[in-house]
RNA sequence: GUGCGUGUAGCUCAGUUGGUUAGAGCAUCGGAUUGUGGUUCCGAGGGUCGUGGGUUCAAGUCCCAUCAUGCACCCCA
């Protein structure tokens, strides 16, 4: 028989146990802090109907939707005609009604129009699921990975936005990553390509103008110039580009700029309010506006927020924003929500590099009995269970290996005592412990054995 | 979808202008030590050199294709 080579799709992991370990103290982490802040849990299904997820992240997030081949004869749907034409998006929808969901927002939307009534609102949700995106793997960018969203839906007050601020800079003062936090605001977006005459093309002037850090200001103009914006406009929309100064400048340069606009000082006017709330409080983060800022999720329509770790190149590890109608296309209107979601992986890769895993993500059994026989394994077994009901974790060897084969193993485990109860200790009713750290051995009872391993492990 | 790079043992890699039987370290397993690990010594297993074709007396090495994978763009957590 030909043995195939083992192998997993393309941007999936495996998690080893000491990746889990370090995992788990993230999402222990944030699942605190979601709690602290009034968050309650919520899990929706790993796939959903095509329908709620297709249009919902614009064209790019379409495509990069996974697909589920419906089940039996899925082609059963498809006519010749589907089957003949060379039209793919067609026949997909034809053979495939279910997908892997993309995000947590779109699932959460779906599931408060479907809770409606059992919901009292505000309602406070969060989530820690894996989503799927058909991307291309990379740095920091994965097929399968962990969002963890917190988002609050019922409530148009300002005070949301500044919540979710003050948990982003709580999960990273936790987490002791060094993070900027970037705010900005699609109604001012819009305000802009309005003030510029260019209202048409909102989505084209905030994905150029995102890459200004990238690739420059004369990329960016020349890029526009492309997308067909005239040169009257790419002009008059440098001073905006180019602002400089101390959120109160740039506040007040917006003013002159957008006057004509409303929309757009409705959206100076909602980020005034929400930096002049943030300023009474202590964050640890440098929280600032950024109108480069653009976010490319379809669903925006007010504030966008997006950290960044200021020590690693990785991307954004966080973003979010306000979604006013989300709700809508579902037949559930005026239910504004906001939301925010962490990138666990990315989290993990960026503290990874930065060394910032303690000791506390390292927990490994404490105590191993070594197994010796048959009637040493009975003597032990009765032991094991005392010092599992004594709340330390153990574990018995599960055959008489050799004694170096034990050892080695309850090294390579990181396990911090060997209990060694043998035929000698069985007559006299006492065990040996020995400290896998310092290699000291000492014959003790049971009683001495349990608050030994206690206090050493409270110290 | 576009561009660039890389594929040799479980992992990290070496392998000369093409030249005889493809190597090392780490890991695994066994022994030295039948009740003692983390440091020693000895030994063993493990390879269709990503795959297919071509050039050549001869290909891990050169050429083409293909697949996989990494990076950048796009987009995003």
């Amino acid at each position: 028989m030909s043995s195939q080579k083992p192998s997993i799709p393309k941007g999936t992991r495996d998690f080893t146990p000491a990746e889990m370990l370090r995992r788990n103290y993230i999402f222990d982490t944030i699942r605190e802090v979601f709690q602290n802040f009034g968050f309650q849990p919520i899990e929706t299904p790993a796939m959903e109907n095509l329908s709620v997820l297709l249009g919902k992240y614009g064209d790019e997030g379409d495509k990069l939707l996974f697909r589920i081949l419906n089940s039996g004869d899925f082609l059963s749907g498809a006519s010749h005609q589907d089957l003949q034409l060379d039209n793919a998006p067609g026949l997909s929808l034809k053979i495939s009604s279910k997908g892997l969901r993309y995000d947590l927002t779109v699932p959460f939307a779906r599931y408060v129009v479907q809770h409606r009534n059992e919901i009292s609102f505000p309602f406070k949700r969060y989530q820690i699921q894996p989503v799927w995106r058909a991307d291309r793997p990379q740095r920091g960018r994965y097929r399968e990975f962990y969002q963890c969203d917190a988002d609050i839906i019922g409530s148009d007050s300002l005070i949301n936005e500044v919540e979710l601020i003050q948990l982003v800079d709580e999960v990273f003062r936790r987490l002791g990553i060094k993070v900027q936090v970037k705010l900005n605001n699609r109604k001012i977006l819009a305000g802009i390509a309005h003030a510029i005459g260019a209202e048409g093309s909102l989505t084209d002037i905030t994905i150029a103008i995102d890459k200004l850090d990238k690739i420059g200001q004369e990329k960016v103009n020349e890029e526009l110039a492309q997308k067909g914006l005239s040169a009257e406009a790419i002009d008059k929309l440098q001073p905006i580009l180019l602002m400089q100064g101390t959120d109160e400048e740039k506040f007040g340069l917006l003013q002159r700029t957008l006057a004509g606009s409303a929309i757009g000082i409705d959206g100076i006017a909602e980020m005034q309010e929400i930096f002049e709330i943030l300023h009474l409080l202590e964050l640890r983060h440098l929280v600032s506006l950024d109108l480069t800022l653009a976010r490319g999720l379809n669903y925006y329509t007010g504030a966008i927020i997006e950290v960044k770790a200021t020590e690693v190149q990785i991307g954004s590890v966080c973003g979010g924003g306000r979604y006013d109608d989300l709700t809508g296309i579902f037949g559930m209107p005026g239910t504004s929500g906001v939301g925010i979601s962490f990138g666990a992986d990315r989290i993990y890769d960026v503290m990874l590099e930065s060394n910032l895993f303690g000791e506390s993500s390292h927990k490994s059994t404490q105590v191993l009995f070594a197994n010796f026989g048959k009637a040493e394994e009975r003597y032990c077994l009765r032991l094991l269970t005392q010092v599992r009901k004594a709340g330390i974790s153990a574990e018995l060897y599960p055959e008489a290996a050799k004694m170096k084969k034990q050892m080695t193993w309850a090294d390579k485990k990181e396990v911090a005592w060997v209990v060694l109860a043998g035929k000698e200790e069985m007559e006299q009713n006492k065990l040996t412990l020995k400290n896998m750290r310092s290699g000291e051995q000492i014959s003790c009872t049971l009683d001495q054995m349990i608050n030994r391993v206690k206090d050493v492990a409270g110290a």
